[in-house]
DNA sequence: GATTGCTATGTCGGATCGATATATAGCGCC
DNA sequence: GGCGCTATATATCGATCCGACATAGCAATC
């Protein structure tokens, strides 16, 4: 699956017309966040190019009290060119975790730095799990849409279960540190 | 948290020295494995750049039977630099699934197609428990390692059971597809 | 009226990936 | 014997992508 950041532009696009600024942030905040990334590096020189290969049009849409903005909508091509990309199969996840790593290597830091650390990855886990949940309200749920919140929510879970009783373990070991 | 191939590299030879070919085979099928990546592209320039710098130390190893290797080893000055860059607050997770992006975009694709990609993450996760399991064997279980594998393994679990249901769930509807 | 924050587009250096090249050696296979 | 495949081992290089920065208009707050 050639999974880039044109593709992933097909994609949000196929949901309805934006602009690069909007994609940005429907990468960050709506659906597409749980699972995906990219920068604005990556994401305006892919709307150009896809535009001028006609998977896209492009429309300068003028406001009122922000700067105008150009707003992108897939053509037939570029759906079709959406649809050859997801039909292959699916490479494996990638899932990258400084947080991990330094739990991995624990014997080379603090007990406060480590439980400095869990609490911030719960904060996130946390935060991940609201961000699912504000998803499932604000838009209308599809097939799709249930099936990701509904994946991300297990996993989410699953993880803070386990760094809670990561955590009760850490400050029954080292009690003089636990009260924070 | 400054996690880039030096970093990784450091935090890899911190737990005995090794080439750069072993490293990567650390990477893929250690414990490092489960929330780190990296190609030889980056690796042996950030080895050959970090032995410059005395963070490492090299010592060529003839071997019979194979190819001679660069055997390289963690320096007091390395080891300084690692524990200073593990012991920043780590930075927020990073996962990028090509499975949950066409989970959600599955009205463009086939309920067959569906399938086999849901078959194909089940196939993935439960290669990654199997490898958890095998680390937690082979290798001598320090409370670092215990952490990742309990929190790798919480969190595939989880999303093993999630699938079992969402293939399920789709089998129930799609009865003339669900006969393999 | 100054600073901060949000919207909006874009560039650019550097980090990283993925494919490829090169070389040696073992193993099965017909 | 030769052929392809796999494994060990190092290295390079183009393409891709990130992260930081530049720019700019307008709103709101202080």
């Amino acid at each position: 699956m050639a999974m880039n950041v044109r593709t992933l532009c097909l994609g949000v696009l196929s949901t309805g017309e934006a602009s690069g600024y909007e994609i940005k942030k429907e990468i960050e905040e709506g659906m597409f966040s749980h699972f995906i990334e990219a920068s604005f590096g990556s994401i305006y020189p892919a709307l150009t190019q896809l535009a001028g290969e006609g998977l896209l049009t492009v429309r300068a849409e003028e406001q009122t009290g922000k700067p105008d903005k150009k707003v992108y909508a897939i053509t037939d091509v570029g759906q079709k060119a959406l649809s050859r990309s997801i039909a292959v199969l699916p490479a494996k996840d990638k899932y990258k975790s400084e947080f991990l790593f330094q739990m991995l290597l624990q014997q080379y830091i603090s007990p406060e730095a480590m439980l400095m650390a869990i609490d911030k990855q719960l904060a996130d886990l946390k935060s991940d799990l609201a961000r699912i949940a504000e998803c499932r309200c604000s838009e209308e749920p599809h097939a799709g849409a249930r099936f990701v919140a509904d994946y991300g929510e297990a996993v989410l879970t699953a993880a803070v279960k386990c760094l809670n009783e990561k955590k009760a373990e850490l400050e029954r070991r080292t009690p003089a540190q636990a009260a924070e």
